[in-house]
DNA sequence: ATTATTCTGTTGTTTTTACAACAAGGAGAA
DNA sequence: TTCTCCTTGTTGTAAAAACAACAGAATAAT
């Protein structure tokens, strides 16, 4: 396993309160195999069984939902150290409900969700401290997509935009912020019209609630 | 603690796997306390700092989130032997950011958070199994979110409402259904505007999309 | 039984969105 | 550079939702 992966993973939940000299081992311990992928290309397919956790070394990953009518949402982002696919793995389910894909080349690093809950060994000591992570990961998980819920309960464009751009500022302590969406991309994490939201946007800034330069916004 | 409430926490799947025998003693030693709430009491109110975890033993409660403008929604029900709080337990979260409140008259189990993931002491052996549920217990609530978000995301009030529906048939497991919610519920439940669901729902069934008389449904 | 209150359905008006089609700008490839 | 593709903003139209106001039904209270 690379060298260039372990300041990323010290900085990855499922490895808090771990010593970092212990994680290379542990990796070994969890048969952790790294991947490539390029933009665009499938991590997870919807529909197929669940074995693997995923964690962003580089690049980012969109969790992504299509309904019947093949209306596609983009449930979460996922970045460098975070995890995905951990829920739907504990929860055993058996196929899949969503789509994952590199939003931007990435590495992925894959582990047996198996490995993780169940002690390899009763010496192994890491367990536990892997399992009360995941623990927490998997709660912090609930709250963000508590959160998220509040953006997508707004009735209007505008608010959701509101609700969405007022997160983003608080989360970078900042009222100048950049977003991680295109247009479109953003558009289908928020469920609206990608025209009707950048007409919105625009109205916006015209009204000086904001301002935008790309992906850069301010909050006024 | 009453012996009435036994049957019901054996359904609970923080005691899944566990001995029912073992669940008394479980309950001294994780302090557990039984209290009751009026219709429309508040259990826990936003803003103030959560500690504790509730089981809902009968009656029903409501997680609603007000957002800055004051528009109410209810983020999900929980039934009898079900969970609620523990997300925000666990996620370290000091201001709770939703209100719980008894959506009927409801007696309600709480027990300390910390005393669930702490060990109590090295010989206690329940708290890893406890430790287990807790986890398959969050990812569920993840897989719900997710699954409620389905809903969300639909455009309009008519493929929300079928989004739902459709839902509660599959897990109930027949065409012909209860709803738990009433007409304001269930809208303050899909984020539109009760009239014109109301409207949506007689449009329907004129259509021959299903049936409903009070609560309960029907889909055709 | 009677009254009051809440719940549900209905209708009309205004606002907002979704949809479609298009033009300007930018990025990348040949 | 030139060409192509992708992204973003703009505008008009049709569809849908929010809102408001009201009436009848159901429920609870006296």
């Amino acid at each position: 396993m690379d060298n260039h992966i372990l300041p990323i993973l010290r900085q990855c939940p499922l490895f808090r309160q771990i010593e970092p000299g212990d994680i290379p081992s542990m990796l070994q311990c969890l048969s952790a195999v790294k991947k490539g992928y390029r933009k665009g290309e499938t991590v997870f397919s919807a529909g197929s069984a669940i074995t693997h956790v995923g964690i962003v070394l580089t690049g980012r990953v969109h969790v992504e939902q299509n309904d019947y009518w093949g209306n596609r949402t983009i449930l979460t982002q996922v970045g460098p150290a975070e995890l995905f696919g951990e829920a739907f793995s504990c929860a055993g389910i058996e196929k899949l409900p969503v789509n994952v894909y590199a939003a931007e080349p990435s590495e992925i690093l894959l582990i047996d969700y198996r490995k993780i809950i169940r002690s390899c060994s009763s010496a192994c000591p890491f367990h536990a401290k892997l399992i009360q992570n995941m623990l927490w990961i998997l709660a912090q998980k609930n709250v963000a997509l508590t959160q998220k819920m509040e953006t997508l309960t707004q009735r209007t464009t505008r608010d959701k935009l509101l609700a969405y751009l007022s997160r983003q500022a608080q989360a970078q302590g900042s009222s100048q912020f950049e977003i991680p969406f295109s247009r479109q991309e953003l558009a289908d994490y928020l469920s609206v019209d990608r025209s009707a939201m950048s007409s919105e946007l625009s109205k916006m800034q015209k009204e000086g609630l904001l301002q935008f330069q790309k992906n850069r916004f301010s909050l006024l």
